[in-house]
RNA sequence: CGGACCGUAGCGCAGCCUGGUAGCGCGUUUGCUUGGGGUGCAAAAGGUCUCGGGUUCAAAUCCCGACGGUCCGACCA
């Protein structure tokens, strides 16, 4: 490709609302255009880099034993009414009308069409395992569409599914998947972490996601570096350090802490400190109230509370239900509750806490757990946070910021239940079948492989993804020695099968330079005359700062040899 | 959905407070110049100042509303 017949127009300002270096570069780069909010559209060059990451994912997946399939974005409603989504999914699905008045939805992921596929299509244990995927774009009516092709209302998902005859059989799919997918981000040059996470709305008991670590992350991932332990913030598991409060100090009693109802503020006005304080939470359990305990200094997990809660729907208690269940917001407390109280397992043992006294204005000291309240259990029940023990090891956590590009679910049965998606076992007995789902975020990798991959000059592409393995820049196209040298290589260079983009334009060579380490190409050939008086082509790496001298009948396998 | 800010040429911005001929840089076009890390000079094209209403002799500027965008928070396979 010529530079002066492409649609390519570099930038030397990013728009103010691109706020990350990738979103800014490939914007910059020509690669990219806002169409609208969350919306964008790939120029040439961004598609080229697109369906490069797109072939590597399809080259996995077929060697994982996955099959391509193609579903309609379109979706009746009925498909999503029949697994209870319809109505779970919320505002971040699209949902649309047809003339007829007919419910649709712009599918946000595909669980539901492919069971009823597998509904159809599968019926006997001979068929299993049987892995299908599809490469489509998703839609999501997300909040804050941001970060270019990051977070934006439409995107392209590469989604697989599995269907196997039993756990044992979903377990050895789920391995395939995870390992095709540790592949393909090696393929692609992006280091991901892969971290235990929590399942989500999508349902299902076990998962991991492949995080990218960047300091522009939406995710929280603790890490061991001791260990190697990783996980999401929303589902890390940490072993609770007990609190020093284990002694018994006295009868609990009321102290007047007036205005005083944040943990914070009850500590600073009684000068104790924030931990020995017990904040106290009424949370909605199936519209049902419980209690919840943690120390002051921490926050609750939602989530850790559904799961013990045998995957109660978690709600925050309002205002009113709070006065009537325990006291006014602020001041309550466990002592004298007749609510379910549940504890964070750090509070075991504490008999020296102080906590809300369900009085306007009060607080009790000298609180003795066990002693002056009833709880349930004890559980680890906050949100884990930097310094926090690792689970596994026992050394202190660390936290890092990390964007998710792909992940893998256990789904079991929900999907397969609900569709009555069933198989005669070798028996002739009807089983439901078993599943699992994969997902990556294709256009999401492809930028976080920008954000990883740049410097202060511009993009640095991996060569398997690069929208063009070569950039040839032709300093002197007015001199047809240097032309023609020039399209010869570009010529032996294509026939080995390397992408050239040739700059030929009438520019300065500062902006052909500049362009060149903007766009990132991984191998730079300039062909310009002082370069042949001095023996050839002068030949780098996007990476390196001094140019090689290399003869023009071997310079195309010079070039090769660096994109190896 | 709560709080803050913004909307002026393809991109980045000034002008608005204090109403009176719509500007600058980059990019684009033409000519000359230059020719190894975003040359220099000159000329030119390009705008319903987001939209609607109001105030006024007069509105990019002041007021009201809508829409769009950004940031912080909440939320989020």
């Amino acid at each position: 490709m010529r530079w002066t017949q492409a649609l390519l127009n570099t930038l030397r300002d990013a728009p103010q609302d691109a706020e990350i270096i990738s979103h800014k570069l490939m914007i910059r780069a020509g690669m990219l255009r806002k169409l609208g909010g969350g919306l964008y559209t790939y120029m040439p060059l961004g598609i080229r880099a697109l369906r490069k990451v797109e072939a590597i994912v399809r080259e996995e997946m077929e060697r994982a034993g996955a099959q391509e399939t193609l579903f309609p974005i379109l979706q009746p409603a009925e498909l999503w009414k029949q697994s209870g989504r319809w109505e779970t999914m919320g505002p971040g699905m699209f949902r649309l009308k047809d003339r007829k008045d007919a419910w649709y939805v712009l599918a946000p992921t595909a669980e539901e069409a492919f069971t009823a596929l597998a509904k159809n299509e599968i019926s006997s244990y001979r068929q299993l395992p049987c892995i299908i995927y599809q490469m489509q774009d998703k839609f999501r009516d997300e909040i804050r569409p941001r970060f270019g092709l990051i977070r934006g209302k439409e995107f392209l998902m590469k989604d697989a599914y599995s269907f196997d005859a039993d756990e044992a059989g979903a377990d050895v799919s789920y391995k395939k998947m995870y390992d095709a997918y540790v592949r393909i981000f090696k393929r692609v040059g992006l280091n991901v972490t892969p971290v235990e996470a929590d399942t989500g709305d999508i349902g299902g008991n076990f998962s991991h996601e492949f995080m990218v670590f960047a300091a522009s992350g939406e995710d929280g991932i603790l890490s061991c570096d001791a260990c190697g332990y990783a996980a999401n913030q929303e589902r890390a598991e940490r072993i609770a350090s007990p609190l020093p409060y284990t002694e018994i100090a006295g009868v609990a009693e009321e102290v007047a802490t007036p205005d005083q109802h944040a943990c914070e503020e009850v500590a600073k006005f009684s000068g104790t400190p924030v931990n020995q304080i017990v904040k106290s939470l009424v949370m909605l359990a199936d519209k049902k109230p419980v209690m919840v305990l943690v120390p002051g200094d921490r926050e609750l997990n939602p989530l850790k509370l559904r799961r013990l809660l045998n995957g109660a729907k978690i709600e925050e208690a309002d205002e009113a239900t709070v006065l009537q269940v325990a006291g006014p917001c602020g001041s309550i407390g466990p002592v004298g509750v007749t609510l379910s109280v549940y504890a964070d397992l750090a509070l075991k043992g504490v008999a020296d806490v102080v906590v809300g006294a369900n009085k306007e204005g009060y607080h009790l000291q000298h609180v003795a757990l066990d002693r002056d309240a009833t709880v349930i259990a004890y559980e680890d029940l906050v949100t884990v946070t930097e310094g926090d023990i690792c689970p596994k090891c026992g050394k202190p956590l660390v936290i890092r910021r990390g964007t998710e590009v792909g992940q893998c679910f256990k789904l079991g049965t929900k999907y397969s239940e609900a569709f009555n998606a069933t198989y005669l076992d070798e028996t002739g007995a009807p089983r439901i079948l078993t599943m699992g789902c994969y997902g990556i975020g294709v256009s999401r990798t492809l930028q976080a492989i920008v954000e990883q991959s740049n410097d202060e000059n511009g993009i640095i592409w991996p060569a398997a993804v690069a929208p063009y393995q070569v950039a040839l820049l032709i300093l002197d196209p007015d001199n047809p020695e240097v032309v023609q040298k020039a399209e010869q290589l570009a010529e032996a260079l294509e026939s080995k099968g390397i992408d050239v983009f040739i700059d030929d334009r009438a520019e300065r060579p500062g902006v052909k330079f500049k362009d060149a380490d903007l766009i990132g190409f991984p191998v730079r050939v300039v062909a310009g005359a002082k370069g042949f008086a001095k023996g050839g082509f002068e030949v780098r790496r996007r990476t390196e700062k001094e140019s090689t001298i290399v003869a023009p009948e071997v310079a195309a396998e010079t070039v090769q040899s660096l994109l190896a």
